[in-house]
DNA sequence: AGTAAATTTGACCAAATGGTTAAACCAAAT
DNA sequence: ATTTGGTTTAACCATTTGGTCAAATTTACT
């Protein structure tokens, strides 16, 4: 058998994913994923070598599905600007939905050891081909020049658009248990009101009146 | 001597702050701690009798450091909307270039654990007794009214505000690796024009024009 | 059925880690 | 000088943890 061991190795990589994306690479147990996964932790080591290697595909997975989100959507060029936020803030904001645990593992992980984007990076060129932001740039120029929209940084733009998105999700414990009384519920109604919010906010802070 | 062994205590906690604030509570070691405190490590058990005793002590200042700067910004009842809005920038900023890991750190411990919250506000009661939102609210729709600014839900506002500050800072590495090819002074740069951007940001979002 | 290869497991290991203890040290009070 | 109390240390301990290995089991092929 070459490769239908496929239902192991599955059970095992969704195991990781919960377990590293709730404790980090640090706080996560070899025994607590084969646990998880419902087998015996020798298999693990069997498929995935070391707890690194394990990691390593865990966190390729997490950022391969948040990065290119971003670039599909600022490439497509037949949008306006506005048309590309509201698309981008309600996309987006959907992506994070379904996996809130992953932008604060990755963003924590990071900050641990910022040299996993180096192999990211080398593994997934697309990555650092982003030049994206000068088609954006320029974009962003010319509606500036035809009075639409102040005229904009488009790293500083780019940076608040997918900000306003993560952060809420990012620091749900402190903005909950602070600005709402760590009521859960309280706190996902205004979730779900943020995607109109920001789309406003964001059009509202760049266009011309 | 009863309560001068300051020395020592500081010591240990300025070598824990670090360590705890880098690699996280699983991530850090008490052996690191004590290497870098320059004391043995049986010494770091003699004033903090365990490792979540010390972590909880970082944990909390590290925590006092920005909460209390929102509560004091955020009542200053003599400035106007914008006023405070560009105060706070600026102020909560500079406080974030002093002390970049600490957003980071709280917002990772956070998601590992929201029990911490707890502690932290049977401890300090002022971040319960923060109704300093409905006075917030009361100002914003008393300008509203007055046709300066949109109406606009202070809780959606403080959110924005504190993650336009905060969302650079704590996702830097992901930003600048991705927008400007890992080059560290180009993204010093970038984060010393943005209290002027954010600002002017917010402010363009809510004014009536 | 028989065999070879891949898969799975229980037992085990060495290193790391948080924590303890008894003794040494040291400053101040007697 | 001696005692007393807090401080510091080296050595040690129990447990956890990532990882290994040889044997057992299953699967695919002849």
């Amino acid at each position: 058998m070459i490769e239908e061991a496929k239902d192991t190795e599955t059970k095992i990589l969704d195991a990781a994913k919960e377990v590293f994306q709730h404790k980090g690479l640090t706080g996560a147990r070899m025994q607590e994923i084969a646990d998880k996964a419902g087998i015996n932790k020798a298999l693990l080591h069997y498929y995935y070598r070391t707890k690194d290697k394990l990691f390593e595909k865990v966190f390729e997975l997490a950022f391969s599905v948040f990065i290119p989100k971003i670039r599909d959507i600022v490439l497509s060029t037949d949008k306006s600007v506005f048309e590309k936020i509201e698309f981008f803030v309600d996309n987006y904001i959907s992506l994070l939905h379904k996996h809130p645990y992953i932008p604060g593992f990755v963003i924590n992980e990071l900050n641990r050891n910022p040299q996993i984007l180096v192999g990211v990076f080398e593994k997934n060129i697309q990555f650092k081909e982003m030049n994206l932001f000068e088609k954006f740039e320029i974009q962003l120029k010319d509606e500036a020049n035809k009075g639409i929209i102040r005229p904009i940084d488009a790293r500083n733009l780019m940076t608040n658009v997918v900000g306003l998105c993560i952060f809420p999700i990012v620091a749900r414990p402190i903005i909950q248990g602070i600005m709402f009384n760590n009521e859960k519920k309280e706190y996902d109604e205004f979730l779900s009101q943020r995607k109109k919010f920001v789309t406003e906010f964001i059009i509202n802070a760049i266009k011309v009146n």
